[in-house]
DNA sequence: GCGACAG
DNA sequence: ATCTTGTCGC
């Protein structure tokens, strides 16, 4: 599994190279969501809005379709519940700020959880979920770490490797990796770098020639006033997008909460599915 | 033996 | 991740 591992690290792509074949590549802007969403009453579904619907593109598409050019990334929030033997892997995916799908898949699990090989246990069940997508995501916003991992291939990196679509780590605590900065008490906004120390590896399996390297940010999302403190973001490159551009992508994800909205609404939807089934 | 660690 | 009420503070 480890050799796996490298092999992604290996294939994987810590540089921008956001976009597609069809449509453009995308900056932090194009992703930014202004308002928190209400959870209060559940998962909004999908709208219905009137500002750009399943239009389908249809042939002949040049850009002559819309004055205002491409149609905003999708970016899609993925996170899990979790059951006896099972596991919900719930998805939600925005465009242009607005939840355009939601979709989960509930899989079987054979593999205990373990620091540094989470991706075999929830990789799977991940990829169970995004099958049921209808939309093709620009984005996945993932639970969990991407190039800050001792191998350099977190969940986030594993799954966006294998997909090949560009993708981004949130996690809540740190696995690996040394912060240049104390992260504690900082304000909203703040970021200091994690770089390699002897517990990360390059793909070639030694430690000593990755040493010092950035990989990831410990970003502080929110902060309270007085108050509690509250602990950073460790946010890192999953595949295709650089360190810094993940910080600033994380940042434009974030409505208020300490989560990216993205993630925060596919751990409530989550937990919403995973009640819809103990309850009935 | 110690370190020691995403979800 | 998950088990769970109250509780501190704005």
């Amino acid at each position: 599994m480890e050799d796996l591992q490298r092999e992604i690290a290996a294939a994987a792509v810590f540089e921008d190279d956001l976009g597609d074949g069809n449509a453009p590549a995308f900056g932090p802007d194009a992703v930014a969501i202004d308002d928190p969403f209400d959870l209060t009453e559940g998962v909004p579904g999908p709208e219905r809005g009137d500002a750009f619907e399943s239009t389908l593109e249809t042939f002949g598409s040049d850009e002559s379709s819309s004055s205002s050019g491409a149609a905003p990334p999708v970016v899609v929030g993925i996170d899990q519940a979790f059951l006896e033997d099972a596991v919900v892997s719930a998805i939600v995916a925005l465009q242009g700020g607005r939840i355009v799908e939601r979709t989960h898949a509930v899989s079987p699990l054979s593999i205990p959880y373990i620091p540094g090989l989470l991706a075999f246990r929830e990789g799977g069940p991940i990829l169970d979920a995004l099958a049921t997508l209808s939309v093709d995501p620009d984005l996945a916003v993932f639970d969990g770490s991407g190039r800050i991992h001792f191998r350099q291939a977190g969940i986030a990196t594993h799954v966006g490797v294998a997909l090949d679509l560009p993708s981004v780590g949130v996690a809540k605590s740190l696995l690996c990796g040394t912060p240049d900065a104390d992260v504690d008490e900082r304000p909203a906004g703040w970021s200091t770098p994690i770089r390699a120390d002897g517990h990360v590896e390059s793909p070639e399996g030694t430690t000593d020639d990755v040493a010092g390297t950035v990989i990831g940010h410990a970003f502080q999302s929110r902060q309270y006033p007085n108050s509690r403190r509250v602990n950073p973001l460790y946010v890192s490159p999953g595949h295709r997008v650089s360190a810094t551009t993940t910080v600033a992508i994380v940042d434009a994800l974030c409505a208020g909460y300490k989560l990216p909205e993205p993630t925060r609404l596919a751990d409530a939807y989550a937990d919403a599915v995973k009640r819809s089934i103990g309850d009935s």
